[in-house]
DNA sequence: CCCAAATACTCAACTTGTTGACTAGGTCGC
DNA sequence: GCGACCTAGTCAACAAGTTGAGTATTTGGG
């Protein structure tokens, strides 16, 4: 019932296609909520039907057609109100920390190797995000972006993405110090 | 599918009867792994069928009757089969940084007014992660703790779910900045 | 020249998660 | 001594999310 609102988010920038939203949730919504694209195609047809967003077919040349969507004045009524709202709390699901919670009845080679591909990954989004930062900001500094951007909640977003991949690194190296020296500790003294 | 690892890696512990498990989840595997007590009564039933887990019902004297719950030989093995797989990446949803990106075109005061409330929700769940981690280390150094203590995953998977909130705070502080000064600006300018 | 990847989706089946109400006794504070 | 909250769950109905496959065309790399 709530992906509406983050789409709506999405599309407060402008026209989209289910497919560009898709790409756009990958690359910068992810950080705050991740869907699938069937999920979002589903979610759009529900969406016009209930007049939160209109689509205009375009039809291409050398390719299927496709449908932009845009928010009606009934969308953006909408998105006000859910800002309005109180939000329930943040629900995440990290299977790599259960593992880590279990990995001292677990398999922590295993374990060190997972930790060290999420680790690149964070890696890997932090470049990202730094990457989206920069073109948000083009060539102005923060401070001016802050005070003369039309939009600031994207950038805001952008933030905690980034702090949390930051943090996710550096949660990652500390397991691997930890599980590395309790590793050699266990082969020497029993 | 994969809740039940989570209960698997709080089982490690020893007994816990669902009740338990809900309050576990609730004070400290919520960071990485939240769930419904419906959920966990399903689910247990589940495992139980499934032989990962084992049910004593234990009669109470003046209270209704509760089963209390542990880790079969082959629970044991499906969790550190689970260690050993490789792992889904992290899974969030967060409408309060939903509303944040929209805050532009919403009602900016309720989404300061969230922040707010969800600052000092992170700072309660710091308090509460600062005094399990004291249980935890229970008057040993860090350093002593991680060399002498049997299990290390629940200490760092609390010290992840720390840094999360941590960084939280100075997040929710930072967009309170940055949308009282943009009031600012826009009551002055137009 | 062929294969892979990108564009732009759709469908069906299945598994999970959410909501709200209900049972039933006990204890704690005002 | 009454109401609220705690223990310890259960049930049913519904909403949401996941998985896997399928369609059809075009662009780009080796």
């Amino acid at each position: 019932m709530s992906l509406r609102n983050a789409v709506m988010a999405v599309l407060l920038d402008g026209e989209a296609s289910g497919y560009d939203l898709a790409k756009a949730f990958d690359a910068s919504v992810a950080n705050f909520w991740m869907c699938t694209p069937q999920q979002l195609y589903r979610e759009l047809d529900r969406m016009e039907a209930d007049d939160l967003i209109r689509a205009r077919t375009v039809e291409q040349e050398r390719r299927p057609n496709k449908r932009l969507f845009s928010l009606t004045p009934r969308g953006l009524e909408a998105l006000a109100e859910f800002t309005a709202e109180p939000h329930k709390p943040t629900a995440i699901r990290d299977e790599l920390m259960v593992a880590v919670m279990a990995a001292d009845a677990g398999d922590v080679e295993k374990v060190k190797a997972s930790l060290r591909e999420r680790r690149q990954w964070a890696e890997a989004k932090i470049g990202r995000y730094e990457r989206i930062k920069a073109k948000l900001l083009d060539g102005r500094t923060e401070e001016e972006f802050l005070t003369t951007a039309e939009r600031v909640g994207p950038y805001l977003t952008l933030l905690r993405g980034l702090s949390f991949e930051r943090d996710n690194v550096r949660w990652c190296a500390r397991c691997l110090t930890v599980l590395e020296r309790r590793g050699a500790r266990l082969d020497a003294s029993p």
